[in-house]
DNA sequence: ATATTAGATTTACATATTGTCAAATGTAAT
DNA sequence: ATTACATTTGACAATATGTAAATCTAATAT
């Protein structure tokens, strides 16, 4: 934005209330997204239907966000953003060990049942595409390293086997397994509500 | 295949070795569907790289198969048949339930390691299309019914809260948390070799 | 052996979707 | 009023799925 550095311009431009209507559209696409993601799957999010939805055309959305794939990682991007994550500060600088852990598992478990439809169908498309998995692969390396802070802040008397409870943790607190544990439970409440306790049973007691 | 009942038909054919050619084809495209799919997801996953690489036509694959769904449904159904499953008869009879809870997960573990990255996109595309998707939840209705006869099994003395127990052995027998374990750990054998501990820390001890 | 016939295979076509481009139009900042 | 940029419009190429009619192959009856 602006012409900086654009040597054919003849004046400054400031965009103003023109990029707050961009960032408008640009939030009505990704609502739009994320609706058709929830409701139908791939099958209904189609550039098209997306264009329609939103109220503007298929070049719009080209142009603020590229491709396709374009829109998905931002709108991916938006709810890892806004989806209660920045409590990890305060967890992973929690004094006590124990605290720490809870708090891990508490704010993964939210953030995941906040967004279940729409992370399992992001999820699936990672899957299925090898690229745009890897932007996936890196938060869940992130969540890793956390929880590699969290099992050395717990001190066990068996540091050996320190690597086989972080693959634990890590794997126990993935989307996945919430999804699952879910889907058994048949309601989300329930998953939240069990899965404290039963990661602390998995890795404790030894 | 074969003629019968059909009424415009004036005389009896067997279809003999074109069956055989034609189960070789099949055998074929599958296995290039599976070959793909592994490799690079959907993206090399299209008709026409599909018929090239199993050397037909893409109409002779519409033929055997109906549509690209539908090869994707058989190639789920053969890995189910020929997977090692047909053990889950003598494990849900086993005498002790212990041993039946060992072999109720064992055979999952053995099950999703030896198709982990097939089980992968598989799953994705389950995630991501709905209809697809309840094809694989019906098998995982089944895991949880097995589910439910292992936990009353094992009659613990508090038989108020098995429905826990169940969904939480179901989802910890998932193949959804066994593929992120295995990624946690970086290698499936030891996930193969965890699994088992796991489940029983994170169910009997209470 | 050979003509007949089911159905396997090919060829050609219709449809839908993504992505890109150039030019026209709209709109807010200067 | 003029300029810079966003947005629309319309068209196009590339790619994919799925279908219909034409052609070929091989099993069978005579």
């Amino acid at each position: 934005m602006g012409n900086d550095g654009n040597p054919s311009c003849k004046r400054p431009y400031e965009l103003g209330k023109r990029l707050e209507q961009m960032g408008r559209t640009k939030a009505a696409v990704l609502s739009a997204a994320r609706q058709q993601l929830e409701a139908g799957g791939m099958r209904e999010f189609s550039m098209e239907s997306l264009a329609k939805a939103s109220g503007v055309t298929r070049q719009t959305i080209h142009n603020l966000f590229g491709t396709r794939t374009g829109v998905l990682e931002t709108l991916f991007d938006v709810i890892a953003r806004d989806g209660g994550m920045e409590r990890m500060r305060d967890v992973m600088t929690a004094p006590d060990a124990g605290d720490m852990l809870d708090g891990f598992i508490e704010v993964f478990a939210t953030f995941w049942s906040r967004n279940r439809l729409l992370l399992k169908r992001i999820h699936g498309i990672a899957a299925i595409d090898p690229e745009f998995g890897k932007a996936i692969e890196a938060r869940n390396q992130r969540r890793q390293m956390a929880a590699t802070r969290v099992i050395e802040g717990l001190g066990d008397r068996a540091p050996g086997q320190r690597p086989e409870k972080i693959a634990c943790l890590t794997a126990l607190t993935s989307f996945e397994f919430f999804d699952a544990l879910a889907e058994s439970f048949g309601n989300v409440e329930a998953a939240q509500k069990q899965l404290p306790g039963l990661i602390r049973r998995a890795l404790l007691k030894d």
